[in-house]
DNA sequence: AGTTTTTGACCTTCTTTGACCTTTAATTAT
DNA sequence: ATAATTAAAGGTCAAAGAAGGTCAAAAACT
């Protein structure tokens, strides 16, 4: 984990633990200027590593007091799956789908165990086939895996 | 008489010595380059020595500060998981790893949802490939999981 | 002959940097 | 007071750099 990207998205998520209310406000030359970086680094890791689909919402003003904001979003418990699906498709790379198995433990939707088993069905040496069919390949165990675990949660729910 | 595949694979497994952890990262290039040869022949050596059966599990990732991990799992003999998973072999039909999923949530290993994800990880509408590429992919699937099911409880139970 | 190993050319992904741009707030000149 | 200017943010984009990946042909074993 050498990356500098990395290790300010670290950082960043850290500094949310102190944020009961899930909005953190930073400057993006102060950063840039903590972790001796150019600012767009700042800009990457943000557009990177702090996207809708991981979980946040990033807004930010410009000039004299501008800031960059940073919320975490709370899921709504009835479409977070479904957006998941949604944001899928018909194909997805191991990094992408990776995140995505991360922040279904980190919502606590799936145990530890569950987010093994998912990297395990997932990872690219374990799913011998061409990239392409890989990707698609995939997307559909991602699908049908949370498709499984909404019905579950449902009969759960509704018995 | 040893080829540098051989002394290649035996280097690397002589550093888990130093990784109580059993994981281990490594950066292509300079490993390519301590042995004086082409990078892919490390991928070579991954993809043929580094395998799951073997007992070990691979990921990487590209760009600057990307990196090749290797984790050797942690798989207690005599298991009778293992016994599955030498069941199952190359390939394995759809009838037959359900069933087998059913005996694994049958003997406890793993939970009633545990054995919904993977019906559904294998289930042969959720993998669009020729029959013979499904039973192949269905093997990995389910070989890979099982593995990790058991390094997750070997880690688990204390080493 | 058949299998395994080795090599190299070419590809993809991810990160870092810098030059140039836009927006907003604060200050200054009229 | 208002308009013009300056300072203070943040934004964009493309190029360069830093890994690792793939595939097939050639070479070396068995």
């Amino acid at each position: 984990m050498a990356n500098l990207s990395d290790i300010i998205e670290d950082f960043i998520k850290k500094m949310f633990d102190d944020m009961p209310e899930g909005i953190l406000e930073i400057q993006r030359n102060e950063m840039a200027n903590y972790f001796q970086c150019a600012p767009s680094q700042i800009n990457y890791v943000l557009t990177t590593r702090f996207t809708l689909e991981r979980g946040y919402f990033v807004e930010s003003r410009r000039g004299g007091g501008g800031y960059i904001r940073i919320k975490k979003l709370k899921i709504r418990e009835g479409e977070f799956l479904k957006e998941i699906i949604e944001y899928i498709g018909e194909s997805i790379s191991g990094s992408e789908a990776k995140a995505i198995i991360e922040r279904l433990w980190e919502e606590e939707v799936i145990t530890e165990r569950e987010m093994r088993i998912l990297c395990a069905a997932i990872n690219k040496y374990n799913l011998p086939l061409s990239p392409a069919d890989q990707d698609m390949v995939r997307a559909r165990i991602m699908k049908a895996v949370i498709t499984a675990l909404m019905d579950h949660e449902a009969r759960k729910g509704g018995n």
